[in-house]
DNA sequence: TGTACATCAGTGAACGCGCGTTCACTGATGTAC
DNA sequence: TGTACATCAGTGAACGCGCGTTCACTGATGTAC
């Protein structure tokens, strides 16, 4: 009730201090972490709004358009930041293991794993319809090339070492694409249902995706 | 321009004829009706509003609560009417084949193809956040186990064929499930993603998802 | 057979909310002279 | 070393939109007497 009389208003958020001229760019990034911060905190994108993000930098909405052209380029560019972080860390996965059959897995682990912990994240990136706007210079979708790329690679060296029947490595990784992003978007949509335990689901699909072939060759088919 | 001097209003829509008493419940079809055509064509959720139903069925707003509690209990009314006929169309279609492998295979093709004739459908039931207030009592909920518990009554058939060593048909049945819904929503998320042409790809989903385990059988491991 | 009345099936207008966004303005900071 | 001025980094208030929903009212239909 009493109000503090202090610089402050009555909100328990300090407002920040103005930045010093040439440093606005500081603003920026606040504000990209702050949309980060709600993502990943509230699990909701509608929690996510531009008075919310305003709110938690301590500024007023408008300082927000001093820095994004508007609410779709701020969205996009925190996603961006996040797809490099999910890239690397499938790669990271992949690099603990030196057979490529099993790191192939190991990026499929890692995939489920950091979905998991990032719903609303990956709700954005991959469940959401495509936007009609940005078709071509979608830097988004040329990050998810990137990261598929990644996976179309290790597939191929699945090939070479004789794991995999030759074939189309790009086909082989869209099909394990779709086995992980099904198990990742079920989970996330429907958590109420009866699952399988996380570890033996993610091992079952990953035999499903990997192991025919392997039991193409462990039994020695001529 | 020219106004139609007769009982209608401007709009091109004519206005429905009132209900006589005790035929209100032909409305409450109506705005059913209305809502899934909407959701069709459109293809888009977005576009189904209360005002938008209002007025392809040709009444106002206000009266579509005659009918129905909320816009939300209309949306899950039109929903389960879909989700009847989603299970009915892959029953019909795993009937067409003898074999239960054949049988299962013909589910999830039937799967991803009525996924992707009804991509709006598909994102509602499949892809949406699950709401919270509709926990327990969530028809849609039972029904997806209905048509879940068909699944894998099929998975068990194929085990005690012996097509699939026994084991919890259960879990195949949930690996599965992720494999074509991983799939459909793909294709549906990511249109512009050079996929393999459909049916390849299909085929090869159900040679990762089924093909393993026939695999195993087909080179008669011992 | 006519009439008063209840009820059923709606309408018209508006509310309230949250949201993204804009507009006019401000006030501290740095700089030229 | 002081001062006028430009600029940078914001603020405060409000707009406009679309949406779901509600409220008070209406007018045709059926029915009891």
């Amino acid at each position: 009730m009493q109000a503090d009389a202090t610089s402050q208003p009555t909100t328990g958020k300090p407002r920040r201090r103005r930045a010093r001229a040439g440093e606005g760019a500081r603003l920026r990034q606040e504000i990209l972490d702050a949309a980060d911060r709600l993502l990943r905190e509230t699990g909701s994108e509608a929690a996510v709004s531009i008075d919310a993000i305003a709110g938690a930098v301590g500024c007023t909405p408008p300082a927000i358009y001093l820095h994004f052209a508007d609410k779709r380029s701020l969205i996009r560019e925190v996603c961006e930041r996040y797809f490099a972080q999910f890239a690397d860390v499938l790669n990271d996965a992949a690099a603990q293991a030196t057979d490529p059959l099993e790191s192939l897995a190991a990026r499929g682990r890692a995939y489920v794993q950091f979905g998991l912990e990032h719903p609303e994240y990956y709700r954005i990136l991959f469940m959401h319809r495509p936007d009609e706007g940005a078709s071509q210079h979608d830097l988004a979708r040329v990050r998810a090339n990137a990261a598929f790329d990644d996976q179309e690679r290790a597939v191929q060296r699945c090939i070479d070492a004789g794991h995999f029947p030759p074939g189309t490595a790009h086909n082989i990784a869209c099909a394990l694409w779709a086995s992980t992003h099904g198990m990742t978007s079920l989970l996330i949509s429907k958590p109420g249902f009866p699952w399988p335990p996380l570890n033996e689901f993610v091992e079952l699909m990953l035999a499903h995706g990997l192991g025919f072939i392997i039991a193409d060759r462990t039994h020695g088919a001529g």
